[in-house]
DNA sequence: AGTCCACAGGAAGGGCAGGCGA
DNA sequence: TCGCCTGCCCTTCCTGTGGACT
């Protein structure tokens, strides 16, 4: 592109009419003023929550659905709700949010505890005190609440099946110790079988009550899909069917929500940037292999030196074999160690580290066993060219190869 | 039926960086 | 500064295992 072009293009830009008036209804976090299809699983929390506002320690609820099914927006929506009544009525209630998942921030369970402390107003180093400290500390800051405390605690399946469920066991039983205060838990779980991984005393405990929030079906993701479209974007920027197809596809995903919203705004984006005339269907498929491949891409990106290693010479020797296995990947492997001078790890790791690329879905690994030669993982993959060309560049760059 | 391959994957612990309190 | 504690990444050592081969 010449400079002038590039002039224009931005001038053409700011002149231009954009598909958004809202881009933020169109994103996950937005929202929005009445929630569809989740009425039931509204009153069913609103209700379980509602004694704190007279003092009482509402039950601990346990809420399960898979990603995208509305647990998050609906428990925040309710606790929202429920602030506003107590700041209002003059009640004692302070509601705690935290996300398990969040790298670096609550994925152990000294930085749970140092984030539940912290956001009770004690502040707690991210590292380097004993965790009966940090535990302490934040039982100290729980003690000068008063009224009810409750605590949310969103992809706790996560957390519970990395560092086990010894942290909640002691979260269920803090009542007992505490005074003034009164302590409740929300569990939010993508996992529906998560409870299995729970010694009993725990599990009964916390689902106390529970909450299901099922999938979405096409026609009720058309019809959310619908009013945050008319929402987020500019009239008649939506040709037919766009919408129906968004719904169609994310419904194939296990009904998730947030996958339909990001393939529409996805594709008016996409739209935007080619300079159509309006958002349509082919613009659908080019956003689901755009968020697909941006998913693909940075969970590679994340991955630590030696996880982009594995993963370019698995891609390598995929490229004229179907099926390699983990022997074969591990010596290549130290060739490529020597020749990019980066010291190589054992083959213990490495065999971990190709279990890991297996469950954030970016190769297929299955354990075979091949009778007399051994048990191996049989590893392919499963990548558009373009992915795969992506990803090599990526770490060729990063290793000067 | 027994052997044996080529790993899988669990457990324990070492070493490091980041951070605290004395 | 030093001792101590944490999470994290990694190694070492180990036991387990499905099925082809003998």
């Amino acid at each position: 592109m010449s400079q002038s072009n590039l002039k224009s293009m931005f001038t053409d830009y700011i002149d231009g009419d954009s598909f958004f008036k809202n881009k933020d209804a169109l994103t996950t976090n937005w929202k929005p003023d009445n929630i569809l299809h989740r009425d039931q699983q509204i009153n069913d929390l609103a209700s379980i929550l509602a004694p704190s506002l007279r003092g009482d320690d509402p039950s601990n609820v346990f809420i399960y659905g898979s990603v995208g099914t509305g647990k998050t927006l609906i428990t925040k929506h309710v606790t929202e709700e429920l602030t506003s009544v107590a700041n209002s009525e003059d009640v004692d209630l302070n509601i705690v949010y935290i996300n398990c998942k969040m790298k670096k921030v609550a994925d152990t369970e000294y930085r749970l505890l140092a984030k539940l402390a912290e956001q009770l107003g004690d502040d707690v180093p991210s590292t380097g005190l004993p965790t009966d400290e940090v535990y302490n500390r934040f039982f100290e800051a729980l003690q000068e609440q008063e009224g009810v405390v409750v605590i949310a605690l969103d992809e706790i399946d996560a957390l519970v099946k990395k560092v086990g469920d010894e942290f909640l066991y002691n979260l269920t039983r803090i009542n007992d110790d505490l005074q003034k205060t009164k302590v409740s838990i929300i569990g939010i779980s993508n996992d529906l079988n998560f409870t299995e991984y729970m010694d009993s005393r725990v599990k009964s405990s916390l689902s106390e009550e529970e909450i299901i929030f099922p999938p979405y079906n096409a026609i009720e993701l058309r019809e959310i899909l619908k009013d945050r479209a008319e929402k987020g974007f500019v009239e008649e920027a939506l040709k037919g069917g766009v919408i129906s197809k968004c719904s169609a596809l994310a419904a194939q995903e296990h009904g998730d929500a947030r996958r339909a919203l990001d393939l529409i705004r996805v594709a008016g984006e996409l739209a935007e940037r080619s300079s159509s005339e309006e958002i349509a269907k082919k613009h659908v498929d080019k956003a689901q292999e755009k968020i697909e491949r941006d998913r693909i891409v940075e969970t590679v990106r994340s991955q630590p030196k030696h996880s982009k290693l594995v993963l370019y010479i698995i891609l390598d020797m995929t490229d004229d074999q179907d099926d390699i296995a983990t022997g074969d990947v591990y010596s290549e492997y130290k060739g490529l160690c020597e020749e990019v001078d980066v010291s190589k790890l054992t083959q213990r790791r490495v065999s971990g580290l190709i279990s890991e690329l297996d469950m954030l879905g970016v190769i297929n690994a299955k354990v075979i066993s091949k009778g007399r030669y051994g048990r191996t993982r049989q590893i392919s993959v499963d990548l558009s060219e373009d992915i795969r060309g992506q990803i090599k560049e990526m770490v060729e760059d990063k290793f000067y190869i």
